[in-house]
Order: structure tokens, then sequence, then C-alpha cells
DNA sequence: GAGCGTTTTGCAAACGTATTCATTCTGTGC
DNA sequence: GCACAGAATGAATACGTTTGCAAAACGCTC
């Protein structure tokens, strides 16, 4: 079974008695055609099969309308929530979405090279990889850029965010509230941004209620390295008495490892906070207590902005900071409960 | 902060004192060209920072080096770990991934005819979606499909999946051999081959010890619904003594029905085998009974498969099943062990 | 330096579309 | 029937590459 040769507007145009321009108007929105030729038209090009190239069309209006979405792991569900969500959306505006899956330790620079190649209207980053001389060359040629929750600190690259600050803020209070005295954060990748926002709230909201946090360990947003970081956290008499992990997926592989592992127990022996309420924060074996963050609205700034930036042809340095929500559920101790020993 | 104007193939020649021709020939691997004119056309495209541009390339050769992914959701963990793996393989082969999120029940011609606009070398599906007429349309425009896990009635499409007739046969013998009686089987949608076939499966199993498969409720591969066929199917007396679940996210899904609101205990009350092996089944609180499909491995043959009709220029109609493993927890009644009632 | 095979080079023609511009058509009001 | 505005049309060009072809350059041997 052989290819055939592709069905050109040339074809149409030869087979409804027109020329190739009036096929090319049929399909171009606002080009003006009178009713006769339009039918004439999209008869032939029914009749033949035909499709506008889309490769010629983004060669002449310079234009591919299509998006790169770089993301360097779908372990943790906030990603293919996100990549579903950012999907479903750039559908609808017309965009397709070129997607780049990059180790976070993996040669960004050549992934880098090829994404600006494949003439990608714009680029949605969910990971960190953009060293500031990377982000540099995006600039410099024109693309405008969207990082989703990381930040880096150069002119021309907008970033949407959900509070991370706050959300840390909350959690260190919530567990300050609740009596904890040795409170541990289990933290994400070293060069993620957004771990270091929640660390330093999380301190602070320690800090406002007389507190410190206490340990520092690192899960780097992986579930086996949380589990292997909790066993050390907690392996010892002098262990924690809360845990602050830096996204949902950490915090079970905590829950799970406290629970079944140590022999602890949530919250009564140790208290736990995630990150993110992805779905199975909700789930009934863990009903765990967690920061939300806006999933579907980041993504819905993250796409606006990348679309105005394409519109206007213009590159800005926008910063969007969305609020994030505490949900109550039963792996944290509640302030004021029985078991608070706030003096 | 304005676009600049693209740097082309001709501002290097000009630059390096040759012909465009030979700026062409430095970047494609196989082309006769000097050393010491690459050396001055490389100087001079790095100065200016030229990228060749992968429209006009493909425009010319006729071939986007771009393969269209589609599927339908990324709820079950079973897709993010494939998405993820096909990224990576097909970047090594320098193909690029174009994404397409079509739900289950939408538009699904709308996207075929976006597809096919945007000349992708070859189509990965991981849905079903594709009625006979769509996947003639597909076939007829040349474009090699390769399906992962759905089946479709026509030549021109090939598959890969794994053995979802087998890993059904496995989990019906070892829940008949575990002493159960009354077998339910958790589908997943109506449309599935895949989970048409787990049944067929599941019966045999069943039937080759003299039982059969009690009950089919459908739980739409999602977990809200998966819960709730569970309540229906075990809010009663007479209740299933175990469930046949067609992918661990549903099982999971019933086990937390099952123990956390309707105080059944597993596997002493009801046996529970779920399928595919994602990580979630593993966790401490689940243990989870199941059937591990090679998701890698099937991703490497889907690959394999399509690039090589896409090399060929020729598509086929083959047909790959892959092995599945059973692995054995603690959420299904062993055979033999206490309990078993198989007098 | 001539002769000859091999590489390297530039020219020019594609690829399939959008779009400008000049031209022709259409319809309206007189 | 005429003038005129507006819409519809086609010819031609451009987008940035790859590649066949023929000419040129090069490296040999004699």
């Amino acid at each position: 079974m052989k290819r055939k040769p592709a069905v050109t507007s040339r074809d149409v145009a030869e087979l409804a008695g027109v020329s190739q321009s009036a096929v090319s108007r049929c399909f171009s929105p606002k080009a003006s055609i009178s009713e006769k030729t339009r039918r004439k038209v999209l008869a032939a090009a029914k009749e033949l099969g035909y499709r506008p190239n889309s490769i010629a069309r983004s060669l002449i209006t310079r234009s591919s309308r299509t998006i790169a979405l770089v993301l360097s792991s779908l372990n943790n569900m906030f990603y293919p929530m996100a990549v579903e969500k950012a999907s479903l959306r750039f559908q609808e505006e017309g965009y397709h979405l070129l997607l780049f899956v990059v180790p976070e330790d993996g040669d960004f620079a050549g992934v880098l090279d090829r994404i600006l190649q494949s003439q990608v209207d714009g680029i949605l980053m969910m990971s960190a990889l953009l060293t500031s001389s990377l982000a540099r060359e995006c600039v410099d040629t024109g693309i405008p850029v969207v990082l989703i929750n990381r930040s880096v600190e150069l002119e021309g690259i907008s970033q949407v965010s959900s509070d991370n600050y706050h959300g840390g803020f909350w959690a260190g209070s919530y567990l300050a509230m609740g009596g904890h005295r040795r409170v541990a954060y289990l933290a994400g990748l070293e060069s993620s941004s957004t771990s270091h926002y929640r660390y330093r709230g999380v301190c602070d909201g320690l800090a406002s209620h007389g507190r410190q946090c206490d340990t520092v360990m690192h899960g780097d947003y992986d579930f086996e390295q949380a589990r292997q970081a909790t066993r050390e956290l907690f392996d010892s008499p002098d262990r924690p008495d809360a845990l602050f992990a830096a996204s949902d997926h950490m915090a079970v592989a905590a829950l799970e490892t406290l629970r079944h592992e140590l022999g602890l127990r949530v919250p009564e022996d140790v208290s736990v906070i995630g990150f993110d309420d992805t779905p199975v924060a909700a789930w009934p074996s863990y009903r765990l207590t967690t920061v939300r963050q806006p999933v579907d609205q980041m993504i819905e700034e993250a796409t606006t902005l990348l679309l105005k930036q394409i519109g206007d042809g213009v590159i800005s340095a926008e910063r969007r900071v969305l609020p994030v929500t505490p949900i109550l559920r039963d792996t944290a101790r509640r302030p004021g409960a029985q078991g608070a020993g706030d003096g």
C-alpha cells in the first residue's frame, strides 16, 4: 500500500475551474469570495479529499500555530492534569501542542535547539531547566515564553505561579497552631524555585508563632526518594512531629512510609501536609491535608498570556501569582483539638 | 520588545561568501561539503544565530518528522507513563510529538481533520475513537497509524496490545482457585476492545474451573464511576465475593469504597484484582494483586512499527500481542490459603 | 601540463500555500 | 445606458528550504 501524491489547491482549482487563489480564499475565513465559487470549490475539494497543507501555510504566514510544551516528568499527577487542560485550551484556539519531555538533568540546550528550529509560536514551560543563557536565546529569537510555577531571573520571560509562599506560610501556621514543635520540610528539587518559596513560607509561618522549621530533607519530587527521606527523618527517637511536603505525591509517599513501615499514626503521632491537592489527596485512605493549587486557572492564565504575546507580536515579562486554598482534611492535627500541646 | 526578522540561510550564505546551497548542505548530514567552507558557514551561522527553518524543510522534503499522539485522558497513570516513554523514544529518533487530547465522547472527526492537515508522518493512538470510516480516511491519505491497546476492524491500521485476554484469563483462574463463587467484572468503556478481551478472558478463566462471571458493571475507566459501580455491586447481602477491575485505577477506587465506605475487608471478605500494574498498585496501602502490562515494551514496539512504516513508505496492518505478567500481592486471596472454600 | 576521476560548488527549480495588485465583474442609482 | 463603487477574481510573487544538474575545482598519474 503506497502513498499517493498529495492533492493540492491547484488540483482542486483545476477541477473546479477556478484559480488556485480562489481555492486558497475558500479556506481563509476572512477572504472575499462569492458564494457560487465557494460552492464549486468546496465540492471539488470534497471530491478529491483535499485538505490545506498547514506546513505550506505556516511557511508563508510565518506562524505555525504551534506551542512547545516542555516538562520533565509526568509522575506527579499535577502535570498530566495541567497538560490535559493546556491541550484542550490551545486546541480551542486553533493551536497545536508540541510535546517535549526533558529529564530534569537532561540536555535541555539540545532540546531547545530543536524547539527553536521547529518554529513554534510560543513556549510553555513546566519545569526549571531554563538557565539564563538559554532563556536569552529564546528572547533573542523573539519567541514568547511562559513559565508555570518556576522562575528565572530574566526580562522577557513571563511567569504564572500559584502563591507558593503563602501556601507554605499557611502550612507553617497551621502546624504551629496544631501545637507541633518539630516540623520537617520534605523539599522538592534543589533547582526548583517553587520548593524554595514553599520553604520560606513554611519557615515564616512557623516563625509567626515563635516556632521554626527544624529539618529539611530532599525528596526531589520523587516517590521513592521521598520514602527514603522519610525513613531517615523519622526513624529515630527524637523524630519530628510534623512534616510539610512540597507535593502531594511526596506527602503520600511519606504517609505510606510512616504508617506501614515505621508504624507511626497520622495525625496522632505525626501531622502531614502536602501541596497541590491532586485527586489522590482526597482518597479515603489518605484524606490528606494540603494546599490546593488552582491548576485550571494557572493554565488558563498561562494560555491567555502566551496567546496575547503571540497575537501582539510583543514579548513581555509579566508575573502572575494565583491564590492557593488550604484544604483541611485529616492528616494534620486541627488547632485546638485534643493533643495540641501549645502551652 | 519586537520580533526581529528571522535569519535565513541566504543571510548566512552572504556573510560566509558562499551560495545558499552550501549553507543548506552544511546542515544536511549526508551532503558533500568541504571542510573549509563548512567552517566558514558554521562560523557565519553562529554569528547570526542561524537555525534551519524546519517548516521550509518539511515542505520540500514532504516529511514533517512529527507524529500525532492522540489520547483521551491522562487520569489513569498508564497513559502519562506511556506518553513519557513515547516522547523520549521519538525524540531519540529525531521525531516530534504533536499532542491531541480528545475526550472519548468528543468530536474526533474534527480533530482528525486537523491531524491530517498538520502533515504528520504517523499517528499513534492510545484511545478508541477511531471508527472505521475515520480509519479509512487515514489509510486513504497514506498515513501510517498504530493503535495501542485498541482494535479496529480495518486493513491498514497496525496494532500493539498486551495480551488482554490471557490477563483476564489468569485473573479468572486465580479467583476461581481462590475459591470465589461470585465474581464481578468492573468494566471499562463499552467501546473499548481492551475491556472486552479482559472480560472474555476472565469468563473463560472462571469457566475453566467450572465457574462463571456473575455480574458486569461499567466503571468506564473513571474513578468516581468505578466507586459508584462498586457501591451498587456490593451494597447488598448477596454481594459478590470477588472483583476483577479493568484497570488499577478503578481497582483502587473499588478498594477505597469497599474498605472505607462499605466496611468490607480485602481480601478476607472480597478479593480484588486490577490491571496495568501502575505504581499505585505497589503502594503499601493497597498492595494490589494485578496484571502487569509491559508499557515500555508496548511503546517500544509501537514506535518501531510506526517508524518502520514511515521509513518504508508502505503502510501495513501488523498486530502485535505482548505477554502480561500476573503480579501476586495482597488483595486477592491466594489459592490454598485458609478460607478457600472450594470444596 | 594534459588527462581523468572525484569532490565541491552554484544555479535554478521545486514544495503548497497566502497575498498583493491589477483587472474584471456585479449591482446600484440616476 | 452610463458612471461608479465595491466585490470577486487571477496572475504572479514570496516564504526558506532541498536537491538534480552541470560546471568548476581539485587531486592524481603519466
